[in-house]
DNA sequence: GGAGATTGGTAGCATGTTGCAACTGGATGG
DNA sequence: CCATCCAGTTGCAACATGCTACCAATCTCC
């Protein structure tokens, strides 16, 4: 079921995230936990996915070692899931694709739901790529370069 | 075909985003166009996705504005896929998932293709959250607030 | 200006995935 | 203990994916 690569190109980061995440299903997910969401059934209602996809992504993203399990929190018996730090380094694109559905998929009388600043509420800053100096950087001003192992063991000459 | 909310919960920006790129092969024709691909064979050579795929994938994505097809740029009668201003936003969420594929899914000395500043070919420095008044701020920083509409017509009480 | 390669697809078909609904089985509560 | 909720699993139908073959228009080169 861990099916590798299913990209060609698994030597890009992105092919690689994108396969590790698995789905749509499980980035979102991922950012109900970020919203506070821990027990199966809250995921099932926030997402309204079936059930038997619900526990395939969550197996996924546990295996993935974006989620871990850990046993109870409220005294219960039941399981939670919570994010590793690897989920929760996935604030970054969970961000990216909020403020791009933000700025392109709603009216501006349209309710959605935005996300602010815990401590006074207001949204936050877009965010910026930039250089290793600082220098915003745009689409065009960076480029991909294919980085070689430094100096590994290769295959011999 | 152009399937309206795949997700239940669409009035989350995420939701809609991820509905509006459709799926993970449309980002990654996404990336390859930030790469400079912009022909149906470079992309089709650069995935390695069947061509029918493709074909769905490039048509889903003009129709969701985020790429164009524009007649020609080299003379030929051919076509050409570019992104729109729309999609060139996409770029802080393909730096976001390059980034963090770069921090988990690569041993130090694996070979990978990085993306670098093009003026002085130096990484990137890594993507920020940030306030609106500049603070750094993490997942625990940031909460989701439901918006309504400021001023509109609702339903009349 | 015709032969053959290249580009940009479409069509058919096997296989894999999704998702609904029904079922299970342990916890919980009264 | 009986009813209910929580957290899944299983079966099955429908749909999507992806491979291969095919096809038409375009280009290249002589």
């Amino acid at each position: 079921m861990v099916r590798r690569t299913r990209f060609n190109d698994s030597d890009c980061p992105v092919a690689r995230s994108v396969d590790a995440i698995g789905d749509w299903w499980s980035l979102l997910i991922v950012r109900d936990a970020f919203d506070g969401s821990r027990r199966f059934g809250e995921f099932q209602r926030g997402l309204g996915v079936a059930k038997n996809i619900l526990a395939a992504r969550l197996r996924a993203l546990v295996d993935g070692g974006v989620l871990d399990v850990v046993p109870a929190s409220d005294g219960s018996a039941y399981n939670e899931y919570v994010l590793t730090p690897k989920g929760r380094d996935l604030f970054n694109v969970i961000v990216a694709l909020r403020q791009w559905g933000e700025a392109h998929f709603f009216a501006p009388e349209e309710p959605h739901s935005e996300i602010v600043d815990r401590r006074d509420e207001r949204p936050l800053r877009a965010l910026e790529v930039r250089s290793a100096d600082g220098r915003r950087l745009g689409p065009d001003d960076a480029v991909v370069k294919k980085v070689a192992p430094p100096a590994a063991a290769h295959t011999p000459s």
